[in-house]
DNA sequence: GATGAATGAGAATTCATTCAT
DNA sequence: GATGAATGAATTCTCATTCAT
């Protein structure tokens, strides 16, 4: 058997497409994205059929690490605000670690490159976290029936996107915006204000 | 100058690179704009010295028209509340009136293209805007002093994409989502919850 | 109105892809075709959408080149002999003053690239003389009844290619070899040896 | 040498080959030719030392082919038409009961990747068969004398062509068409008509 | 010897920009 | 000023060939 398909490359080319879709949007070279994973622009394609194919791979990718980072550790057995804080905590300190990954995910949401299926595959890894939320946020969240929840989860995304844009900016101060945007979020969506 | 350049066909440049750059990006050709706005590809060049000057032009107007619907008919009298409201509610309708522009907007601000002058220029734009919404929360947001105020800015910008993005899904519940995004709001950067 | 599309660069580029075609078959490059007709590369794709319809184009104008070549002059009044005689030295004539020509026009036929319409397209421009002589076989040829008539004048193609192929080996004989491919067209397909 | 190349690999790299050629030309890739094959990519390259010299020994091994199918059988001690016929129905027999290779010959003949050595070679192997045709047509042909006997050949192989894909429209009426070719060539190239 | 991943030189095509008309 | 043809650099992708395993 030759050399075998190497994860690792695989991976950097993941990390090198992160990083320029990130600052470049979908129009990121591919020779540029093979460069800066320290291999030549025809692997690139030995490990994505297309640069369709690495976009949709890279969302899936990043949303798949997103979704684990979320879910690791919830304190099942912890009140609503607590599980919901652990969500929103594990937002920004995901996002403030990982901000290619972060811009990379809302870039590639916006392009219309990412494929319906892919955007159904990406949805239905946080299906689990949805549903966990769905149970926490149902007494405290109004209008919880219809299309409250849904609602309240797209603030939340919206309210992090927007935190962790503060804290890029002013990283010595993620403690004080992560919790910020959380009083934000839980008084926001409260059943009575 | 015998024939001087016509307003109009600048307008109509304008319009047709929202419309394209809200569907396709700034990958969005200057040939497709040209013929969309009923010119020819070498008269767009007359009018834009290069394509990153009509995207930033474009920036420029479409924060431009969004500033002015927002200022427009404040009422400076009224209390903290109705005036946020004031500015929530134009943001929305401006915004569900705009698509185009709307999604055209959020995809330059994501864009390298956009110059650094161009956000500056943005910013200042919302200056006036923000100075009032400043007194208004003075008291009613929290953490007033420091970032306070910038942080609930963004957090009222964040929430109404998100809104808008409901309403573009139900363009029917237009009215209801406009009042549970302002509650969120509202009731999230209230000082006591 | 600007600069009009240039017949004479259309033209140079189907001369120069005639020329490239022939030695090199369908896989001869775009670039080196555009430079052989003295334009950019980017202009072979301004008068032409693909490199398909390039070549299809070129397997049209010579069919159209050479159909026209075989019917002008032909001698309605004369017998069956002279009119045939007639066909086949126009078509050695023309494959003799046409080298590029002729053999892209085989490549192309053999290639895959030309579309089923072109074919087509083509046969259509040699119905006409299809016809014509198919009253003048009628009575010479063998099995003029069924398919006799269509094989006879696929062996005509195939004597004059072969036929051209002397001639192009020893251009002085032109005149001998034509006569001597005639005569084995007429007496081959007599119906009486 | 540990293992020796493989015989069987090397005649499946070559039908597989004449396969591809036929279908695609010569821009078949090697991939798919290795493939096709049962082998891996690299292992084309250690039976060929490149794509050229894969083509170029495919051309003879065909020619060869046909060269043997022609020359087996030959009946010495027949008459001049008796022995035309047979080649003529020796080579109608090999085509249509060998399509890939037939038209894979044609498309090689037609290619410059076909070095002039192995034209030569090619020649080379016919050079007996042309021999023997030479005696059976010293007689029978037209100017027998100088270029006469090859372009006989050369008659015959074209109209075999032509045969050949009449046969390949209509299968059924094999006999018929080489009976009715065989006339023709026969016929054409009489010295007396 | 066999395998198939790695390479990079093309290949076709797109597109911002220039410039003749 | 308006037009759109002309340009060539940049882009995605293919493929013959090499070489580590």
């Amino acid at each position: 058997m030759a050399r075998p398909l190497s994860e690792e490359k695989r991976e950097a080319l993941l990390t090198a497409a992160a990083e320029l879709v990130a600052s470049m949007g979908t129009a990121a070279p591919t020779v540029k994205i093979a460069k800066a994973a320290g291999v030549s622009e025809g692997t690139l394609f030995t490990y994505f059929a297309s640069k369709d194919e690495l976009l949709n791979q890279l969302f899936l990718a990043v949303e798949e690490d997103l979704a684990r980072a979320l879910a690791d550790g919830y304190p099942n057995q912890a009140g609503a605000r607590e599980r919901s804080w652990h969500l929103w905590s594990r937002f920004i300190d995901w996002g403030a670690a990982h901000p290619h990954e972060l811009r990379a995910m809302r870039q590639l949401k916006a392009s219309e490159r990412i494929s319906e299926a892919s955007r159904k595959q990406g949805e239905a890894l946080f299906r689990p976290i949805k549903k966990l939320q769905n149970q926490d946020l149902a007494e405290h969240v109004k209008g919880a029936q219809g299309q409250g929840i849904t609602y309240a989860y797209a603030v939340l995304n919206a309210l992090a996107d927007t935190t962790l844009d503060f804290i890029a900016a002013h990283p010595k101060k993620h403690e004080q915006y992560k919790h910020s945007g959380f009083e934000v979020f839980w008084n926001g969506i409260a059943r009575t204000p």
